[in-house]
DNA sequence: CCTGGTTTCGATAATCCATCGAAACTGAGC
DNA sequence: GCTCAGTTTCGATGGATTATCGAAACCAGG
C-alpha cells in the first residue's frame, strides 16, 4: 500500500518551482491543467470572491469552476481559510513593494506619500475581490493568516517612516506617526465600503482625491498640496509584481 | 384550530408599543422576559458579534445566550440578516442624529465637520460588534437592509452638504462633495480595521487625530487647523439616542 | 508487468440555517 | 370552572456546506 507521505496534502504550497507536477488520476471533466493548478483555482475563487463575496462563495463552486470536484480542493489547501490566505498574500504584495520603492527613491517625503496612497487606493479597487472582507476574516485567524499581518504590519512600519520623515523635515504637522498610518491604511481601504456598491467611478480620480486629502491634512502649509501633487506624478517607480 | 393569523411571526417589528406582550408557551429554562424579548435577544447578538464576528456566530448560540432554544429565534426574525438589519437599524441613529443636528446648529462649517468625524469615529469604536462586518453583508442583500442604505445615503448627503458649505464659504478647497463626503465615511469606518485587533488605543484621541486629517485636507488655510479643533470641542450638540 | 508516488473522486460525518407542526401557557367570555 | 382563541416556545427534520477518509485512476521507472 502507498502509504510512505504520512499527509499526502502539500506541504505549505511549495509553488511551481519545486514539484514537477506529476500526473495523477484525470478529472472527471476531462480537461488537464495548464501549469500549476494552484492558479486556475484562486483564478476562480478570486472572480467569484467578488461577485458572491466571501462566505456567498462556497467550496463546491470554486472547484466547479475549476475544473474538479469540491473534496479535490482539499489536497490543495486543507481549509477554505488557506485558500483565502493563499489569494491576499498575492495581494498584498503590491503596496508593499510600492511602499519600498517609493521611500527608496527620489521625491519629497509628501509626494512619495501622496502618490503611495493613489496608488493603494487604485490597486484596492482593481483587485476582484474586496479586501476589506478577506481583512475580517483574517482578523478571526491571526495564525492561519499570519503571512498577512506580517505584510500588513510591515507596511504599516514603513508608512509611518514617511510620515515621521516629514514631521522631521517641517512639511508636516507633528503627528502621531504610528497612529497617522493606521489612519491613512484604514481611509485607503475604506473606499472599498463604497466603491463596490451601485456603479463604479473611475478609480483614477478616486485615488487622486483620497490621497490630496490625506496628504493636505498632513501639510503645515496647504498651498504646497499644489506641488506635491505635480511631483508625485512624476515620481518613478520601478515597475513590480501587478496582481493577476 | 387556531389558524387565523396566516404567518404567526413577528411582521416587522412593532416594538414594545404596540402589543402587550401577551403570555405564551414558557421558556424551557424557566426564566421569564423582561419588557420586549427583541431587546434580550439584540443584546446577546450584540455581544457575541463582537466576541466571535458575525459569521462566527450561530443562531444557536445567540438563542442558548438569550435564554432560549435555535427555533424559537425564528418567531422574531425570519432569517438571520433580519437580525443583523434590526442590530445597524439602531446603530445607525446615532451618527444621523449628529449630523442633522450639527447643522442645525451654531459653528463653522469646518467646526461642524470636524466634530462630527470625531464623535462619528468615537461612535464606531464603542459599539459591541465591527460596523464593517455587517456593511459587507449588507451590500449583499440590498433590499433586506433598506433601512440601513437608506439612513447611510441621507447621512453621505448631510456631510456633501457640510463639505458643500465649506467650499461655497472660501474654507475648504474646491472638491468634489459628494466624492469627499463618502470618503469621509469610509475613513471613519476603516479606523475599524485595525482598532478591534490587539490591544485597544483610548478612542478619544483616535477620533481627534482623524477629524484633525480630515478636516485639515480641506482646509485652505491649514494655520486654521488650530482654532477649528477648539471651536469644534465648544459646539453644542443635543443629546441625542446612546447605543446600548 | 509490477511498484511507488501523484492527483482526483465518492461516500460520509458534523454543523448550521430554516421550516413545520405541535405543545404549553394566559386571559376573556360564558 | 371550562372552553376557546391567541401568543410564545420547542422538538423534529430537511437541505446546504465544510472537511475527512479511503480508494480509484493515472504515470514513470525498473
Amino acid at each position: 500500500m502507498p502509504e510512505k507521505k504520512a499527509r499526502p496534502r502539500r506541504p505549505a504550497r511549495p509553488g511551481a518551482t519545486a514539484a514537477p507536477r506529476r500526473t495523477g488520476r484525470p478529472r472527471s471533466t476531462g480537461q488537464t491543467v495548464e501549469g500549476d493548478a494552484v492558479d486556475g483555482i484562486l483564478a476562480a475563487a478570486s472572480t467569484l470572491f467578488g461577485q458572491h463575496g466571501v462566505d456567498g462563495t462556497t467550496m463546491s463552486r470554486i472547484a466547479t469552476e475549476a475544473g474538479l470536484r469540491q473534496p479535490s480542493l482539499y489536497y490543495y489547501f486543507r481549509r477554505k481559510e488557506e485558500l483565502i490566505a493563499a489569494l491576499v498574500a498575492r495581494a498584498n504584495v503590491v503596496p508593499l513593494h510600492l511602499a519600498r520603492a517609493l521611500l527608496a527613491g527620489e521625491g519629497s517625503t509628501a509626494a512619495q506619500l501622496h502618490r503611495f496612497v493613489h496608488e493603494d487606493v487604485v490597486a484596492l479597487c482593481r483587485l476582484p475581490f474586496d479586501i476589506n472582507e478577506v481583512h475580517r476574516i483574517a482578523a478571526r485567524d491571526p495564525e492561519g493568516f499570519a503571512e498577512y499581518w506580517s505584510e500588513r504590519n510591515q507596511l504599516q512600519r514603513l508608512i509611518a517612516r514617511m510620515v515621521r520623515s516629514g514631521c522631521r523635515e517641517g512639511a508636516f504637522r507633528p503627528v502621531d506617526a504610528h497612529l497617522t498610518a493606521l489612519t491613512v491604511l484604514g481611509t485607503d481601504e475604506g473606499v472599498q465600503n463604497w466603491f463596490r456598491v451601485g456603479p463604479r467611478l473611475r478609480t483614477d480620480p478616486i485615488g487622486l482625491a483620497v490621497a490630496d486629502l490625506v496628504v493636505g491634512g498632513l501639510l503645515i502649509r496647504a498651498d504646497d498640496l499644489a506641488d506635491v501633487r505635480k511631483e508625485s506624478a512624476t515620481l518613478v517607480v520601478p515597475a513590480g509584481p501587478d496582481f493577476r
